[in-house]
DNA sequence: ACAAAAGTGTTCATGTTACACCCATGC
DNA sequence: GCATGGGTGTAACATGAACACTTTTGT
């Protein structure tokens, strides 16, 4: 901001968002799930690209990430953090600063919204889900964009309560910790899982159990009096669509 | 990049970079200082700012910011990283979403290039540093900037190099220990803290030494083989000035 | 000799890992 | 009853904090 030349130089912002979830596969094992857009016009027609769009002169980062969502999914996040502004030159065609974010949403409201898809035939166009370790090639430079929000998920579901996101409000240990597998890709001794999570002071007992196989699980609750994660300094203005 | 409607609403694209350096002050103590940049027009005509300036068409963000930082210290950074994009609507008058980046500078290149500036009366104009912990008030959100900026720094000290980037090539664990106390804010054990770098194995020691006040201190370098911190899949092309 | 920083050793508390074992349910 | 996942106990090991102690210099 202290520079005198001209700056517009036609440099376009766009807002893109990579959406996590876990859906389980054919042997019930919960993978980490993606939904991609087919392009339908060029560059890259055709291609499978990140959800996303034009940042409006009226909306903020956040809200135009929520809002590409929202038309991709019908789906409000669980957890929405930025990931990066990318910018290389040639990245695009056209001069394209693309800020992306990454979002986490529940499975069962995936689920819940897929079959409302299905009953009402008025699922959005031309998305569809993938196995994250199973990508189409992709758009532009969207699929080291993907390796890059896998790795910060990875880290950080090991400093944080990012987890969580996937979960809907109660669920046993046994599927907190099949989250933690999906996402670290390795399996975790349930018997340490379950006191390095209750130790963390983030769950809640509550006192219904699930049934249905074998010894019935306790169900848990988040505890909501902490936030997913730690944004540090970043105000509520600049982390939440408010 | 789904969408139809016409993406130019004059949203322009600035980068700014929050440098950070370790000066000593009158005790002789480092503390931690950087650069700010006295506005010369509206808005906030005369108050103090992070250097920046527009994205130009033909640069990179990180070329943006590492052009920056040579317009207004003179020096390459020894570490540059992308901090956030800040994107709020009404952050400025006209709409701006800010790509910031945050800097470390080697202290005894800040020096260096004082002296060189005095001596040739060639400093940049408009240009002074302030300690941390004692900003002047700034214009736009930069103040929220620089305590994320800081934030960061202290969390990313305790699992990666980064305060290397402050010390020349060659320094004795006791000024790497006061590199860390000023950026942590408090002392550490000098015992404890010998053995946790030289176990991290990031340290090559020397047969140097620096002598001059009691028992000579070993002279270490930094192991250049490792990065001063994982950028996990960002590869190259978007996190170096190339 | 003494002060002060460099550097080593030791102890205690805490956290992590591996794994043996008991518990409660469906079949 | 027995298989299976839920849940507890425990010993071995690694990590980190606190602090006593020795070493080596300048004055």
């Amino acid at each position: 901001m202290t520079r005198t030349r001209d700056p517009e130089g036609g440099i376009r912002v766009a807002v893109s968002t990579v959406i996590l979830t876990l859906r389980r596969d054919a042997d019930g094992a919960p993978r980490i799930s993606l939904p991609l857009v087919r392009r339908i016009r060029d560059p890259h027609r055709d291609a499978w690209a990140l959800p996303g769009g034009w940042l409006d002169v009226a909306e903020s980062l956040e809200e135009a990430a929520g809002r590409t969502l929202a038309e991709t999914t019908g789906l409000a996040p669980s957890y929405l953090e930025q990931l990066y502004a990318f910018g290389a030159v040639h990245r695009s065609p056209t001069r394209v600063v693309s800020v992306v974010y990454w979002a986490l949403l529940r499975s069962d409201a995936v689920d819940a919204q897929s079959a409302a898809y299905r009953a009402t035939g008025a699922a959005p166009e031309n998305v569809d889900w993938f196995d994250a370790a199973g990508l189409p090639s992709l758009a532009f430079d969207h699929a080291r964009i993907i390796d890059y929000a896998l790795w910060r998920l990875r880290n950080k579901v090991g400093y944080s309560r990012v987890a969580h996101g996937f979960l809907p409000p109660e669920f046993t240990l046994a599927e907190l910790r099949e989250a933690y597998e999906a996402i670290l890709g390795r399996r975790l001794d349930p018997a340490n899982f379950r006191r390095q999570v209750e130790s963390a002071g983030s769950l809640v007992p509550t006192e219904s159990f699930r049934t249905g196989s074998h010894r019935p699980a306790r169900l848990y609750r988040s505890n909501t009096d902490v936030e997913l994660a730690d944004r540090g300094p970043l105000a509520p203005e600049e982390t939440r669509t408010s």
